[in-house]
DNA sequence: TTAATTCGTGTGGACGTACACGCAAGAGGA
DNA sequence: TCCTCTTGCGTGTACGTCCACACGAATTAA
């Protein structure tokens, strides 16, 4: 571990001279820069994270851009969890995280919420690309910036990390799930929130694809309830009804059918452990829980940045997220874990 | 944040009283002490660990203290990468792990490999207290230096931390898993390898009590495999058969009922996503595999002991692994995650 | 009474980096 | 010739903590 005293001394210069150079803050000579490049290169100089963090002035700063955390409460809060976990961790390391929220149903609101972050000046930012047209025109604003995927990712850009379950593997767990007690099924739906989701979509496809071969879907978004609620009464007479809700709704939905009396006749599977959610697991109102561990999303993201702007070199990856299985046996205690 | 030279600066010393009553190093009148201790709770200090860490004099150094790797090699090697993880997050900040590894069939061995610990002075050590005598005795030997315990707990001890996984909860899940196609199962078995380990025990006992209301359930030592598999045999042309394997060892179970060409009449649950079990399950040969998360339970418990360290105070705390549930289809791609 | 010890406290590095400042030498313009 | 501006470099200090050392005063021992 070669430090800047050393190489100085190494150079014949002082550590002043050393720091302009590896700064590129100029006013050295053309020898001395090439000289002090070469011996810090040959001992594999490495910044001491320690002594640079220490002065004050320099704070890190992380931007995160997400969905109000009202409208999905538990899964997006459960994220921010995670964030803050990692804030925890870092402080010490004068790091912050400041936050920034949008509306998911309006596209333009994602760019807004963006520049909002950008104006507190952050050096990397986290966000769930689900509104694609915005993130790429976030990107191109800011290319200097860098930043993480959660939730989701987008094939035509570049972040550092992407964080993010595959949604073909959730939705044959799902079918799976639906399955395992033979075919007793008499009929299948899916149903989604937000029309057009990527995830949503893609989780209820693969689901379909798997379920085709021995019985027929049938796909709904959730707007039209009452005449959703009809067709769902209708199939549970000819027999037991499974129904996978792509998004974090499934416990409106077991609700609503358990309020009809008619909780016995479905399987649900669902997505996200939200307090909603678990309780209707552990009240057996709903069958199967996929978890996506927003809470590990959330703190890994931030980590990820964290080491990236650190290490300034640092390889971009994507990393899928587990498929987890929850079922009334196995709820975990507590949500330190999601 | 408050610093050191400001504690001093209200309480009108110099910053090496206030150091000296921090860190207990006596020579400070009591009036001093009782006021600098009073500012400082005040104001909520905490040491900068970036200054504290800067002098490269003190290294930290935490022990791992672990069955033999090859031995049952998934489990521990994951956890293993886990501990390595963490000491990458933590080297930039002069921490180091060292290892030392116990025979989990001699019981004499895990003192001997943990006094090998202690003879290169760590701070703290993680461990499995498997073998639980020699962990009393390791504890009692060296009462100042705290450990945290992963894989399995010792309630008549105090580890700063303690990650497990509920043993009980395991059993259940587990029988659920069985039970979910409906009851279709004409026998159950549970085996165990390690007779006497507390986590094969306790799974097995939970497992068979939620089985008992409908049927028998056997429960099997792995060391007579001659009498198990004609057993075995012999229950699967009256039907399909459970079997819970409590321990990793499922795929070598599964491989010899394959050998047999009987794979198609038994239904096998195991624990931990070994590269063997991996296989089968994605062959189809295991029906369900429960995770107990080996990589986050290595680095979770450094982050503790290292937070522990830092902070000073830290609440002792028992954290509970989630009982993963992976099928054919949730296989994750990344051992990463484990 | 004098010397030795103890107690309570302050001082001043050191850790490695960042950065403001200052200083000398040379260039250019009036 | 004097003044200013630039270039190349060194110095000094701050960041917060740790710790060795020093120093006066009080206490004890001889």
């Amino acid at each position: 571990m070669i430090t800047i005293k050393e190489i100085a001394e190494k150079a014949g210069v002082s550590a002043g001279t050393v720091d302009r150079v590896l700064h590129d803050r100029g006013r050295v000579s053309p020898e001395n820069i090439e000289k002090i490049r070469r011996i810090a290169e040959e001992n594999g100089y490495v910044p001491n994270q320690l002594a640079r963090r220490l002065q004050g002035s320099r704070l890190l700063r992380f931007g995160a851009l997400m969905p109000e955390l009202g409208t999905e409460y538990g899964y997006w809060q459960q994220i921010a969890n995670g964030l803050e976990e990692a804030k925890r961790e870092l402080e010490t390391l004068n790091a912050e995280i400041v936050y920034s929220f949008f509306d998911r149903k309006d596209p333009e609101s994602f760019v807004r919420a963006g520049e909002v972050l950008f104006s507190s000046d952050i050096d990397a930012y986290i966000t769930a690309p689900i509104l694609a047209d915005g993130m790429r025109e976030l990107a191109s604003r800011h290319p200097d910036v860098p930043y993480a995927f959660i939730d989701s990712s987008l094939p035509d850009l570049s972040p550092i990390f992407d964080f993010s379950q595959d949604p073909i593997a959730a939705g044959y767990t799902a079918a799976r799930l639906m399955r395992l007690p033979g075919d007793d099924l008499s009929s299948v739906f899916t149903i989604q929130m937000h029309k057009g989701a990527f995830n949503g979509e893609m989780r209820a496809a693969a689901f379909t694809d798997r379920m085709r071969p021995c019985m027929q879907v049938e796909n709904f978004y959730a707007d039209r309830w009452e005449e959703m609620e009809e067709r769902l009464m209708k199939a549970s007479q000819s027999g037991l009804v499974g129904i996978f809700v792509v998004d974090d709704q499934a416990s409106m939905i077991a609700r609503k059918l358990d309020a009809n009396g008619a909780a016995g006749h479905f399987r649900i599977v669902g997505f996200d452990l939200s307090e909603e959610n678990r309780r209707c697991l552990s009240d057996g109102l709903i069958y199967a829980i996929i978890g996506q561990r927003p809470g590990m999303q959330g703190h890994d993201a931030v980590m990820a940045l964290y080491n990236h702007l650190m290490h300034v070199s640092s390889p971009r990856e994507r990393l899928s997220v587990p498929v987890d299985i929850y079922i009334r046996e196995n709820i975990p205690e507590s949500p330190h874990w999601l």
